[in-house]
DNA sequence: GGTTACATGTAACTAGTTACATGATTAG
DNA sequence: CTAATCATGTAACTAGTTACATGTAACC
């Protein structure tokens, strides 16, 4: 799952594993995504051939070769500009891309999976996207019959709650699936059934 | 997690791996808790000494020892009532009991764990009740800032609409919580601070 | 001079899923 | 007779978290 995250990101452009951690926070909300998953995760993203990477030093733009006779002061004035370490700056490759597709329409069973999958879903042909939103659907419909089939057998005041917060949330999720559907609809009336 | 899950359950009376695991998912909904999970888990369980187990035969009050030269009718009237094999009861020990309310009370940033400890909280005394409700209200609120202080940078639709309906699921889970400490504190007006 | 942010990584652990193996019994 | 349900278990895999190790540089 992080593979569709990474490479969603760095889709969008070149990043090091430091930076897409701190997008990956913000996308995701309330995970984690500590540097223990990432690197690794990075490393075999590479392995397989879907990113590859270049070492960036940290001094940018900044002066000529240091040549080897320079004192100390010297070379802390060459070192500015921008923090410390060399960064390894990762790119996706064309396989890279044609796995991201893949993994963008892959299942919808997963809520943390379709979570990514629409966050980048931008990359998918409109069709492609179509059928995403539907596989979802189909699946919350799932999900709200097989409530329905076996209700709460629990007297129990809180599991009670609990089951009605369900309840509403996938409501809630459904409708909201449901004005993305309409939107996407509405905004490619082409693709005429030939007729 | 399972541990509290299959602590809970068995705090309600005896179950055998299969019965539990039906529960299970009528219990977290959406979720596959499967076998692979849950024998290795009540194996583990019974090793810390948090729950025992006693073998049952299948056949429950069912008539008497069929003597050898009963023909195969009369075995099949006396294996009736109850499905095949042998199962394996488990009964939650006095320790399991203290572990569990160990297990209520850790955390609350754990959206599956919350659930869970929501599904047994009838278990805790209600002051460590409403602690919990507070500690995971505590949380959300910190999500919610979380959220406000860093707003979605993204112009892409669909990453719009997903943030949108984050923060309205973060207000209605809110606004569910808060009705549950209500109904809290109206439920105990005792416990009167001493003056 | 200490905290925070930058930057990359490893090791051990937690938690759950998928697929397999096995076998009895029951309902159609 | 065959599919479904009951019943217990293992092995390999997926996915992520926590803690550790290391070092620089900017901010206050």
């Amino acid at each position: 799952m992080l593979d569709l995250a990474v490479l969603g990101l760095l889709k969008e452009g070149d990043l090091h594993g430091y930076e897409l951690n701190k997008r990956l926070k913000s996308l995701v909300g309330g995970y984690a995504n500590s540097y223990g998953a990432l690197y690794p995760a990075l490393a075999r993203l590479e392995r397989r051939g879907w990113v590859s990477s270049t070492a960036v030093a940290p001094d940018i733009a900044v002066d000529e070769q240091v040549t080897d006779e320079s004192p100390r002061r010297n070379r802390r004035r060459t070192t500015r500009s921008k923090p410390g370490r060399t960064r390894k700056v990762y790119q996706i490759t064309e396989a890279g891309e044609d796995h991201l597709l893949e993994l963008l329409q892959e299942d919808a069973n997963n809520e943390r999976r379709f979570r990514l999958q629409l966050a980048f879903c931008r990359f998918l042909p409109p069709d492609r996207r179509l059928a995403l939103f539907e596989l979802r659907r189909a699946h919350l419909v799932s999900l709200q019959a097989m409530a329905r089939r076996d209700p709460v057998h629990s007297n129990d005041p809180y599991v009670r709650s609990l089951f009605q917060r369900d309840q509403e949330r996938r409501e809630h999720d459904l409708a909201w699936l449901d004005r993305l559907i309409a939107d996407e609809r509405a905004n490619r009336p082409q693709a005429p059934t030939d007729r």
